[in-house]
DNA sequence: CCCACTTTCGCAACGCTGTTGCCAAAGTGC
DNA sequence: GCACTTTGGCAACAGCGTTGCGAAAGTGGG
């Protein structure tokens, strides 16, 4: 029970009673929500949290009053009353998931389940201004709104971008190609003018929080391969973003001391040498080299899973999870640890956007930076 | 409010009012113990904590009854009645920390403040077996438990030692050159021989999380090269270690891909050329090596300082501070991004061992992961 | 079919938490 | 010397999870 704040110079926060009530609402929420439709008895709910059976049927009571959660058929008895199935009841809120690519923007509107309700795509032109990129955001926005089941507005909208930025302030900075953007605050800007909170977080650590709120359990790193080469890191369920939003440069790791230059002004990154050998055609060296990136940090962080994605990486699938896996198999068998699995990730076109709107969900299960 | 379980696999718990007390009450022994011999006050206590003053005096009356906490003389009165002053007991309670170096044991006495109040050092062959170091541990612990105040026991033994092992089950992995000591139970042995909770961790963490409670804030790395390299992680004030005490290779990070071979099998090795490096006598050349080898670490988690120690660091301080520093610097101007400082780590030799002390005192102050 | 037994789960009383309202204590400053 | 400010304890309180107990809803043997 102890506040992870990551930022240095935040003070660690003292717990009163409101602030038990959420955390055993929201943990109550997430198991619910990771037993999908197949539900949860109460007595589980109990077990899995640790809480009494009686305080887990208060909160219970609770939420089925406020339309979070509803009874859904009983379980085969097991020599006395049959244990009643409890569910979320998904259509009971919902958000909004903005992915901002390169030339494209594509909304998404997820119910509590983190199922996509509705999408919607437009063209996006960076160079146009503010004012036209919120514009069309808001039109996006607008447009999945009114999706909702009752037209009630969503929980939030959550907002995912490549470039470096701070998540804590929603501030942009230094967007490649385009410095009128450089500090801009975009989740003011759109909370304003939207009426709804707004968070905003890099593409990579959207994707990453999707993906361990989708199932993902334990510490993992999502390896984004593109037009560039990122990382969503996944720590203990939670996406560990550092305290200025900085973690996950995993493109410009050094793993060839005085190599090739590469485009940030280092010399010898993992992105170029990989996207290099992209591009002489030498895909399984691409996959070599990544797999020698994903052994450094899994070496570091001691992950338990790593899971790859971008469009670099789909083109050629399958290339790139043997390289990867071979590299990490060698290193466990050389260090006589585990071997850590490698897959690719889930999500497709999609991930980004959607885990965009977990950034909104997330805080209601406990697995947000609250 | 959320337990921080890094493992996989391990349930996320709910809190009743029993964790609400422990929670808040450890926050409030942090900050008497970060506030040291000058102390701070009840109203101070309830501005950082976020708590009421009228649930900070209930906390401090129960510490000052059980002897934790004492009133310490007046503030200065701002025109009205002037702040009483609360500062932590230190002889109020007691741990003993155990350093197993190469050759060595160094064992401390430290007061609930970590000052060292005692130390006693004994030779270490670890491979004599398991009984004789034992006996050898138990008796430095029983020499120093004599020294704290009313000869009371103290509150547990925290061991640090090189070595991979499990730190959640306190034992031994693969300990170089003595195979006998695999899969050890070091901790269940020691606890049963001592009758005091034991607690295992590598050294790195240790000296880290000496660091961080030592007054080192924010989320940072302890880099210790000696014989080896490795690093000690704390990330926003805790320790990681990964689910498999594995975190913290940062000496087998490959910077020079198939370069020379280092002794794990791999090539190119941070430890193989730096440690090379100083063979060669080319320290600045180690220092260049070690600081690619933090920026891959600094732009992964994006910390906020990097500290260096170990025996070969120590022998020419200067030249790899330096050295880093440039590299980190030079890094920092590429990226627009902040430049994280780096400094030596204090501590000197006792720093593994009392910091070894302070896994066990870290709980208390709800820093550990209990 | 009935009855004993098991299991689930809600109601009521309870202990304990932090919170609120109020007042005594202990200073400053005109 | 008196008005004022500030600190901090006492007492009453709301709300949390817990405990004790009983109703509800099944199974299974006679």
């Amino acid at each position: 029970m102890k506040r992870t704040n990551e930022g240095s110079g935040e003070q660690q926060l003292g717990a009163n009673l409101l602030a038990l009530r959420s955390h055993n609402t929201a943990l109550v929420l997430d198991l619910l929500r990771t037993a999908g439709t197949e539900g949860i008895s109460r007595l589980e709910l109990a077990e899995r949290t640790g809480l009494t059976p009686q305080a887990v049927s208060k909160i219970t009571a609770r939420l089925r009053a406020d339309g979070l959660a509803a009874e859904a058929g009983h379980r085969a008895s097991t020599g006395g009353k049959p244990r009643t199935v409890l569910r979320l009841v998904p259509e009971a809120g919902h958000a909004v998931g903005v992915h901002l690519d390169r030339d494209e923007t594509r909304a998404v509107l997820v119910d509590l389940d983190g199922a996509v309700v509705a999408r919607r795509e437009a063209p996006l032109d960076l160079g146009a201004g503010a004012e036209a990129v919120l514009a069309g955001v808001a039109g996006l926005v607008g447009a999945l709104r009114s999706e909702a089941a009752g037209g009630r507005p969503p929980l939030g909208v959550g907002v995912a971008l490549p470039g470096p930025l701070d998540h804590r302030r929603g501030v942009l900075h230094r967007v490649t190609g385009f410095p009128e953007w450089d500090g801009f605050p975009l989740r003011d800007a759109l909370a304003d003018r939207l009426g709804v909170p707004v968070v905003v977080d890099k593409d990579t650590n959207a994707a990453a929080l999707g993906l361990a709120v989708g199932g993902v359990g334990g510490s993992f790193a999502y390896l984004h391969l593109g037009t560039g080469l990122g990382a969503g890191l996944v720590i203990g369920g939670s996406v560990h973003r550092g305290p200025r939003t900085g973690a996950g440069e995993f493109g410009h790791q050094v793993v060839q001391l005085d190599g090739p230059p590469c485009g940030c002004g280092d010399r010898g990154c993992v992105e170029a040498l990989c996207l290099g050998a992209v591009a002489r055609g030498e895909t399984e060296e691409a996959a070599r080299v990544l797999g020698a990136g994903a052994a450094n940090l899994v070496g570091l962080l001691d992950i338990d899973l790593v899971l790859l994605g971008g469009r670099t990486v789909e083109a050629e699938p399958e290339v790139f999870v043997r390289g990867v896996r071979g590299v990490l198999g060698a290193r466990a068998e050389r260090t006589g640890g585990v071997t850590v699995p490698v897959r690719l990730a889930s999500g497709g076109t999609l991930g980004v956007a959607s885990g965009a709107a977990q950034l909104v969900l997330a805080p209601v299960f406990g697995r947000g930076d609250a």
